[in-house]
DNA sequence: CTGCTATATGAGATAATGTAACATTTCTTT
DNA sequence: AAAGAAATGTTACATTATCTCATATAGCAG
């Protein structure tokens, strides 16, 4: 489990990437939502790698590929692709990853499940948790004072085990 | 203490104002900070109510009343008054708010304590608590991925007591 | 197949948020 | 008063995100 969490920098990524993407087709497939090209595309984007990508940075990779595209199209697709759960908002540095969990599950693709991220800030890595627990001391927490939780994203800052030894 | 997080909406405000103000003046001047006009003036737009507001619209309010600012100016009050504890960053919203803690304590102001901020999305007012027991879980979850965490902020949605009666 | 409708994308402009670089002023200390 | 440090002003620009209206495409009814 925590192996899988942070990978190895030397993983070969393109199977975990070829994953998402086929997990993502299923799944859309299921929802009955449409991935259309650009949307697979742009999900191939955020998907290269572990860390979180801009949308203009996004933008300019397409761009590199003789690919034009306005903000506006980055941002629809990725709309789209973070209402599916399948990929995710980093709030404290406007960036998305891909959703690493919810495969072999054939419900809701993080659904309404809790959200915990652990971000790496040495190598830009995320890892992401069930943060059930988190969640439920949170609502507790938070009913204490009167207040009626709704949602709430738990962005946690540190150092991942792999760049902790180095 | 339940009673202070959200405070009722006709409660005279301008108590809360002077007395945060009184405490920013109190503990730069014991600290060793330059609490100055620019710095206060913002200060006093950011604590004039329990929401959080927007650099933009800080500077909106200035212009309003004649006071032509440009946004580094206020980027860089705002910038001192977080370092001092004194006001917070919404990473959700990009949106600031005065810190209502630490008033009666002569030590840091907010220094390293755990931050949880509860954010009602029906009026806007941020109850801000003592997050210890959630930073603490959050440290063990983190550390079971063999993550070292450094900083967490929460950022919990929902409605506050007085909205849910409303 | 034809056209209808909803959905998706394109194109251009612009809004909202945040920073860089360098000049000028103000404060503090001597 | 003079020098050095800290704060602010000024201008320009970078980054992130959305609005609006036009066009294209997929899915479906007849």
């Amino acid at each position: 489990m925590a192996e899988s969490l942070f990978p190895n920098k030397d993983h070969d990524h393109s199977k975990c990437a070829h994953n998402l993407m086929r997990h993502a087709e299923s799944y859309c497939e299921e929802a009955g939502l449409r991935l259309t090209r650009l949307r697979r595309d742009v999900l191939a984007e955020v998907a290269a790698s572990h860390k979180a990508i801009g949308a203009y940075q996004i933008l300019d990779n397409f761009a590199e590929r003789g690919k034009k595209l306005s903000p506006i199209s980055v941002y629809r697709s990725l709309d789209f692709l973070q209402e599916a759960g399948l990929i995710h908002r980093l709030e404290s540095t406007n960036a998305f990853f891909a959703c690493q969990r919810n495969f072999d599950k054939s419900d809701d693709c993080c659904g309404s499940a809790p959200l915990v991220f652990l971000i790496c800030e040495d190598c830009g890595t995320i890892g992401e948790v069930d943060g059930q627990p988190i969640t439920s001391m949170i609502d507790r927490f938070a009913s204490d004072s009167g207040f009626e939780p709704e949602r709430s994203q738990v962005e946690i800052k540190g150092i991942c085990r792999l760049c902790q030894s180095s």
